[in-house]
DNA sequence: TATTGTTATACTCTATAACTATA
DNA sequence: TATAGTTATAGAGTATAACAATA
């Protein structure tokens, strides 16, 4: 019993080291495009869902209205993406990919692709089942988790 | 090829899936104890040292010093620290714990073993070994991805 | 009245640069 | 000279609250 949770704690601590580099990580490679997290999350957003209002970000993001309208307008002053007028309301304002942003969108994800294929690529396809197994089952867990107290 | 990339991608965007709900449950949990996460990051490395110069505590949070002063000046004013003379410099202050903080971080090294055990704890420990093998192979890919760019 | 997005203000974290006190 | 920590200043991200324009 005292053996096995000691396991776990190291088990955990494992999986706070590989969270602790992919954010190095992707702040690096963010970096070299010129982005910060935040912004890089909202044109990950946006490309998602194609020309959407401040209001639907600000609800994917988990974030207020008044905070989208900071990124977007650094995203706007960058020339990665516009502010359109919507075709019926004309309170809102669509946020729209530039021909620079959508193609800045194409080399994210292929950065994405390529991160992806350095890390699992080499595992057999009965390791990589194994692991996205229990990724799912911790998954899983971790949001009845945090449910207890959200 | 193809369907082995497309597998890839989708376990590579499950362990980002957990990356981010992790942050949600460290975040929820920390605030629930008045801490930020800077401030807990710094608290945590300060339980591993014991008490230490602000100097060797921006070097361990990859920071600036002038980082490190303000973190301890809330941590202070939130009566978890202090600052107190070095036995041999006088330049350097020595960051301790006050008792209300040492109390705080034996609740914080509570709630870490509950979720690591809540999470890893169902494993049988065939699972959990090859979970643990295959987390270490991708760090040390992770790794060797960072050291390409860095 | 309710909603969309803004201006106004403030807090946290971070950085660089200049400075003080000490080594 | 070099080091430990600070003050001064700035930028990014976030929040709340009050307001404008529109629905």
């Amino acid at each position: 019993m005292m053996r096995k949770l000691h396991h776990d704690d190291a088990v955990f601590d494992s999986v706070l080291e590989l969270v602790i580099l992919l954010n190095e990580d992707m702040e690096q490679g963010l970096g070299a495009l010129g982005l910060t997290p935040s912004r890089a999350h909202l044109l990950w957003e946006l490309r998602r869902r194609g020309p959407v209002a401040q209001q639907a970000l600000a609800a994917a993001l988990k974030i207020t209205p008044r905070a989208v309208t900071g990124l977007v307008d650094a995203l706007v002053a960058s020339g990665l993406v516009t502010r359109e007028p919507h075709p019926s309301d004309r309170r809102a304002a669509l946020v729209t990919f530039t021909a620079r942003g959508e193609s800045l969108m194409v080399h994210m994800a292929h950065d994405h692709e390529a991160i992806a294929h350095a890390l699992f690529g080499p595992m057999s396809k009965d390791e990589l089942d194994a692991f996205a197994g229990a990724l799912t089952d911790v998954t899983h867990r971790l949001r009845a988790h945090l449910a207890t107290r959200g």
